[in-house]
RNA sequence: AGAUUAGCUUAGGCAAUCGCGAGAGUAAAAUUUCGAGGAAAGUCCGGACACCAUAAGGACAUAGUGCUGGGUAACCCCCAGGAACAUGCCUUUAAGGGCAUUGUGACGGAAAGUGGCACAGAAAAUAUACCGCCGUAAAAGGUAAGGGUGAAAAGGUGGGGUAAAAGCCCACCGCAGUGCUGGUAACAGCUCUGGCAGGCAAAACCCCGCUUGGUGCAAGACUAAAUAGGUAUUCUGAAGUAGGUCCUCUAUGCGUGAGGAGUUCAUCUCCCCACAGGAAUACGGGUAAGUUGCUUGAGCUUAGCAGUAAUGCUAUGCCUAGAUGAAUGAUUGCGUGAUACAGAAUCCGGCUUAUUGAGCUAAUCUCUCU
RNA sequence: CGGGGCGUAGCGCAGUCUGGUUAGCGCACUUGAUUUGGGAUCAAGGGGUCGUGAGUUCGAAUCCCACCGCCCCGA
């Protein structure tokens, strides 16, 4: 139920851009998020960590992870969707509570409609 | 015992829940094994490996490198040693000399050549003579002791000597060279000889010795769609339509070009030659995409031996990431000195840089005790 | 994986190859003059650890080495 294996994941040029055309976005203190409706039934995940986020790769790597984790968890409770993550400000591990937080109100609105009345974000975790 | 400095080692262990990458396993599951670093970093050097070029080697150019010996697959690397310098102490009238240091140590050639050395100073390299000194009636001449400039001025100190001076002479020190001794060598020591060559800089050009083909795993190998195009073979060249009309005839005519003939106002007509159309099949090249290269290696552990050491040899055991939108996280507990810097991308050997805490070694200093 | 360039005053640039004793130029800034006032103009002035650290040298922005930051290019 929270796997996450590579069918979730957006891997090509063109389903990045088909959801950026869209121009679907919310946009928070540390994420952006970029999304769109698609047909198959199951949530994928799509990250942009720049070099300018931070110039360390480890760094780079821990944000990566963390939004996975996150996505995996949260994932099943969502509509099918092409979401794409960008970090607007670099983060570490001292910050996880708020961005637990801020993506749990980023993607409020692709939650289905059953787990909404019965499941507040917040008793998921 | 503490502090400082320098160097070396280490980078964590156990458990719970949900998850990630690879292998094994299965019809599919279940299950199970393994899963980042000392710098993985910077990309500064050296290789392995692959392809291209040359196919015997040599020379030149370019770039790099430079005390001696050793290590290594190789090196701008490492180890050991030696000049030189620095710091401290001792000694000396001075020049200089000695000792200590886990301090530095890009250290071939300046007598192959070219060029440079601001300002100051008489003079900055062919030496020269400003103030001076001696000398003289005055010049000429002799001289480089002293003064002054500078980062640097043709050995230093003392004595003799002289008109005044000067290695002109002597002693000691420095320098250059012959010889001997020690050392594999760099080099060191001793003796003798020479009155003293001639400043600095080669991280200025340069000369000499040595090394040096190019491109890099996006190298390269294999499989290989769609579209377009190439080569070969075969088939087709139909229908429609055109030649004023009808009949017959013409199938390279309706496309192009060269040539010829006829008629003619002609952008007309005809003849002949060459090329050109369509379809199918096969072939090879090759793009996307995929597979591979991809981890067993100048490998690691332990022990012994050789060596001052770097390192080498022998024996024994071990297999320890291999992704490709790219794998280690989240929430906790136990316990600890346990944090920092930081994430493999073909693989090794180094260098450089970043870095927490703990431990070890050495030197120096301070305190206490004997 | 490989290659190239840049860093000098608040901003944009010279100077670096060939080392030399005031490190300059333009804009901006400050003060004064001019004007009723402002702008423009004129005159004077301030402002620099030459990206950082070591080295060579009597002397380094310049030469050498190592780092830091920024930008660009190729496969």
């Amino acid at each position: 139920m929270y796997a996450y294996t590579k069918e979730l994941r957006l891997n090509k040029a063109d389903d990045f851009s088909s959801v950026f055309i869209l121009r679907k976005t919310r946009n928070g203190q540390w994420l952006k998020i970029h999304y769109k409706v698609n047909d198959l039934g199951y949530s994928r995940l799509g990250l942009i960590v720049s070099k300018k986020n931070h110039k360390r790769a480890n760094k780079r790597n821990y944000m990566k992870r963390v939004i996975r984790e996150l996505f995996r968890l949260e994932q099943p409770k969502w509509n099918g969707f092409d979401v794409i993550f960008r970090i607007n400000k670099f983060f570490t591990q001292d910050d996880f509570v708020k961005i637990h937080e801020e993506f749990i109100k980023l993607t409020e609105k692709l939650l289905k409609l059953d787990t909404k009345e019965h499941i507040t974000p917040s008793e998921a975790v």
